[in-house]
DNA sequence: CACCTAGTACTTTTT
DNA sequence: GTACTAGGTG
């Protein structure tokens, strides 16, 4: 796969200062014209943000209000009208994306002057500030960035010390996650040693002191070290910090609701001899408190400074105002958020149009038969039908990477092209990594993680054993309190002086070894492309994809692709070019890859999708438990945060938006009803499509599902259950007759007639043909071991316990003013929280089920014998009550 | 020690 | 649907 990355060597902030001056305005030039140029094409809000240049400025950006354009246009200003010298300007991004678009648009406007303006994201400035004065805090001159991968193979070498698996509590991205937080909140291990109280809190407190003892032996920075240690060296390096406050006078900051304390901190300690810091910012698009994000920066920037400049800009130059309006229908549902209103001069707009479906390849396949109505040079168009639309202005959206299988699956199989953002990141492919693991050894000796990827790729008889030698011969021990670096072990392993290690194991150390050193001698000599010529082919790594068959084949072209990308690099020399691009294809972010202008569908999750707009977007997968996601269900703040991530999807859309979702989902996630942000936008904006759907005769359950679910959640007393469908009954549905036309209609192929309807009798069968079954006993919670990822809270902030570990004999709750139930032949007979008695395992609760082709797969938490999945055709389950 | 198969345990978002 | 593991085999 083709991945091109604007990775920009010499578009990176030059923490050099420059000597030749820049004029204050180009020669000849009259001062009103300069005005003219930079003011003349903004509104009232947006000059008054360009021109307050003095102190701190708090730019309150609406989505499509123009935010990229005031901070251009103000940084041409600061240069070509107040005469500030371009370098004497940072302006601090989340992507080197918008970093570059930045750089664009400014080159546009003021010429050659906008290479020396700094610009970058938080962690590369912190990587070249540490590169270049990390000394001064006892930094590494040469230190490696870990990434998530690097960081879970290092806690996963401390489980396996401790003999603990790598799966519930101890899973490494939860230890590392738990790690992260508290450093975000700038705990050291100490501190949260001090504060934990159970248990588990202080085995992850212990975890944190190893890893960050582990770290600081291995050279490496993970990503929350690159911005604490940037913090420090701000505040404990006097001198570096007073140079940087010198060199860069009027500061920006883009996406300011996204900065965690951690940044908010440093962009202080920048700012703080001038106070020249203008910030932009949008509360509600404030999605990533995940990541330590911390709205409070943006909340409560004026009591920070009292003497800051506050600018709205409430006009969107982007959306229609449908659009606008169905966004603010959302996000005002929210408690926590700054008061505003979008408004627009684009009035009315093409209604929104809704599509409930039966599954998500349904879902996937109305999309793309929609993409190819809308851009497809279709021979004999119709004279009135509109102008068909470029796949460049058309981008699918969705809340989690794995919801763009079904998407590209329909792509490719109607040949529509497109890109996809995110998912498996080109760096961090098995083989890509494991060739910068490679650049990364010549460079460090300490640098365990990277040696242990290189060991065996391709296999030569190192294993498990072998490296279990290894690490202990480096760990500190009487003769070398330090520890040894790694690359000496290996070394010495390879000359036979590490006991245990088997002759087939030494020769290949001893191979590596030497590898190692004279790609080192040639690492001067040569062009980057051309060291990691000699990568591929000493190591092994090329015969080895060779051998591969069509998998090596793709493996290869991506190394191929990797030497290509490298060769940005060669004006530099090569120890810098070397040292950078390691760098620099560390922080890349995944939206660095999206091309504007590719004549292709973009696919891109709903976060990465912040910042980029197009004239058409679909928005998938709306459905309870998927967006908002199940994990947020059961705290009210996160639950604004997924509204506002809804917000953020819904202003992407320039002309035409499209909203969808499936009733069933994917692997052990049951059914889910519509979201409860369809039922947040005002119903008349809404075109709900699924009665027009050529397949389907009358009226389908789809729509009907959507507006009871509405009527649900709009109502006084919400619907809130995770599975089932709300509402009133509707009396037309036949049960079986029904199922099977909508089976063979959505079935996508000719299986006919291999479609069995779940067989009915016995169980809880419907008293007619009506799937009404009249007042629902009381509702009940299944409490107990439930997959997290299956568990349903109730949105309003009282969570559910989930217990994990043993399971448990659920608690049974009653709910107050149960919701009625409804059943649907055909459908799933097993409701989450149903009480079912199996003749041998007893008493037990529905966890979750599903409709396989044939059957349905139940899940069921048994008071005595665990959880089980059974199939509701043979385990003759009996629903109580 | 490497490779294969079968079984199990999981799926948020990312610099 | 996948990613990882355990356990067997070569």
């Amino acid at each position: 796969m083709g991945v091109s990355l604007p990775l920009d060597p010499t578009g990176e902030p030059s923490l050099v200062d420059r000597s030749h001056p820049y004029p204050a305005a180009p020669a000849g030039a009259a001062r009103s014209d300069i005005e003219e140029r930079i003011l003349g094409p903004l509104n009232d809000a947006q000059r008054r943000a360009v021109t307050t240049t003095a102190g701190p400025l708090l730019v309150l950006a609406g989505a499509g209000s123009g935010k990229t354009r005031v901070i251009t246009h103000r940084i041409a200003w600061l240069i070509q009208h107040e005469g500030v010298a371009p370098w004497k300007i940072l302006a601090v991004t989340f992507t080197n994306k918008a970093a570059a678009e930045m750089r664009d648009r400014l080159h546009e406007m003021i010429g050659e002057a906008a290479r020396d303006v700094a610009m970058g994201t938080f962690h590369s400035l912190c990587a070249r500030m540490l590169r270049r004065d990390g000394e001064a805090i006892g930094l590494p001159k040469e230190f490696a960035i870990y990434d998530a991968d690097d960081q879970a193979r290092v806690i996963k070498g401390f489980l396996k010390e401790d003999d603990l698996p790598a799966t519930g509590e101890t899973k490494p991205s939860l230890i590392l996650g738990a790690i992260s937080r508290a450093k975000n909140d700038g705990l050291s291990a100490d501190q949260m040693e001090d504060r934990a109280v159970t248990h588990h809190e202080r085995l992850i407190a212990r975890f944190a002191r190893r890893y960050a003892a582990e770290l600081k032996r291995l050279d490496a920075l993970d990503f929350d070290d690159l911005l604490l240690e940037g913090l420090r060296l701000l505040q404990e390096a006097p001198a570096v910090a007073d140079r940087y406050r010198a060199k860069w006078e009027y500061l920006h900051v883009d996406e300011y609701q996204d900065t965690n304390r951690i940044q908010y901190s440093w962009v202080r300690e920048l700012a703080a001899t001038h106070g020249n810091l203008c910030v932009v910012g949008d509360d509600d698009q404030s999605i990533y408190s995940w990541r330590g994000a911390d709205i409070r920066n943006i909340l409560d920037f004026e009591r920070d400074w009292p003497t800051a400049e506050v600018v709205p800009l409430e006009q969107n130059y982007r959306s229609t105002q449908t659009i606008l309006d169905a966004a603010h229908g959302v996000v005002s549902n929210n408690q926590g958020r700054k008061k505003k209103k979008l408004w627009t001069e684009l009035e009315g707009g093409d209604q929104i149009t809704v599509y409930g479906a039966f599954d998500p390849e349904d879902e996937a396949a109305w999309i793309v038969r929609r993409i190819e109505e809308a851009s497809a040079a279709v021979t004999g168009r119709r004279a009135d039908a509109p102008a068909p639309v470029s796949l460049s202005e058309i981008a699918i959206l969705y809340r989690t990477n794995a919801q763009s299988r079904a998407i590209e699956e329909a792509l490719l199989r109607s040949s529509v092209p497109y890109q996809l953002i995110g998912g498996t990141r080109f760096y961090q492919r098995r083989e890509v990594k494991d060739a910068l693991a490679w650049l990364r050894v010549l460079r460090s000796d300490t640098d365990r993680i990277s040696y242990e990827r290189i060991l065996n790729v391709p296999p030569r008889g190192i294993g498990d054993k072998t490296i279990e030698l290894l690490r202990a011969a480096a760990a500190p021990s009487v003769s070398a309190p330090e520890g040894t670096p790694y690359g000496q072990v290996i070394a010495a392993a390879g000359r036979g002086e590490v006991a245990g290690v088997n002759t087939r194991a030494r020769n290949s150390l001893a191979g590596i070894a030497d590898v190692i050193n004279r790609l080192r001698d040639r690492i001067a000599a040569v062009t980057l492309p051309e060291l990691l010529d000699g990568v591929y082919s000493e190591s092994g790594l090329r015969a080895h994809l060779a051998s591969e068959g069509v998998e090596g084949e793709e493996r290869w072209a991506n190394l191929l692709e990797l030497r290509g990308i490298s060769g940005r690099f060669v004006d530099l020399a090569p120890l810098d070019a070397l040292d950078r691009f390691v760098e620099e294809t560390a922080l890349v972010a995944d939206q660095d890859a999206f091309d504007g202008d590719a004549e292709r569908v973009t696919l891109i999750t709903l976060h990465a999708a912040k910042g980029l707009e197009w004239p058409t977007v679909f928005i998938s997968g709306l459905t309870e438990g998927l967006f908002p996601h199940s994990r947020s269900l059961m705290d009210q703040e996160q639950m604004e945060e997924e509204r506002r991530l809804c917000y953020v999807g819904i202003t992407r859309a320039k002309r035409r938006l499209s909203l969808s979702y499936a009733l069933r989902r994917g692997w052990g996630e049951g059914d889910g009803a519509p979201s409860r942000f369809l039922a947040e936008i005002p119903e008349e904006l809404l075109d709900v499509v699924n009665d027009d759907d050529p397949r389907a005769e009358g009226e389908t359950r789809f729509g009907r599902g959507f507006r009871s679910a509405r009527a649900g959640f709009a109502g006084g007393e919400s619907w809130r259950e995770g599975s089932g469908t709300p509402g009133a009954p509707s009396g037309s549905f036949r049960p079986g007759r029904d199922l099977e036309a909508r089976r063979r209609a959505y079935s996508a192929g000719a299986r006919s007639g291999s479609l069995q309807v779940p067989d009915t009798d016995g169980i809880d069968e419907a008293p007619d043909d009506d799937e009404y079954i009249g007042e629902a006993p009381e509702l009940l919670q299944p409490v107990g071991r439930i997959p997290p990822w299956a568990a349903t809270g109730r949105g309003d902030g009282t969570a559910l316990p989930s217990a994990t570990g043993t399971p448990v004999l659920p608690q049974l709750r009653p709910r107050v003013a149960a919701p009625v139930r409804v059943r649907i032949p055909g459908e799933r007979y097993f409701r989450d929280g149903d009480r079912v008695l199996h003749a041998t395992f007893g008493e037990g609760i529905v966890v979750t089920s599903k409709l396989t082709r044939h059957d349905e797969e139940v899940t069921i938490a048994f008071a005595g014998s665990g959880v089980k999945t059974l199939a509701a055709s043979i385990a003759n389950l009996e629903v109580q009550g």
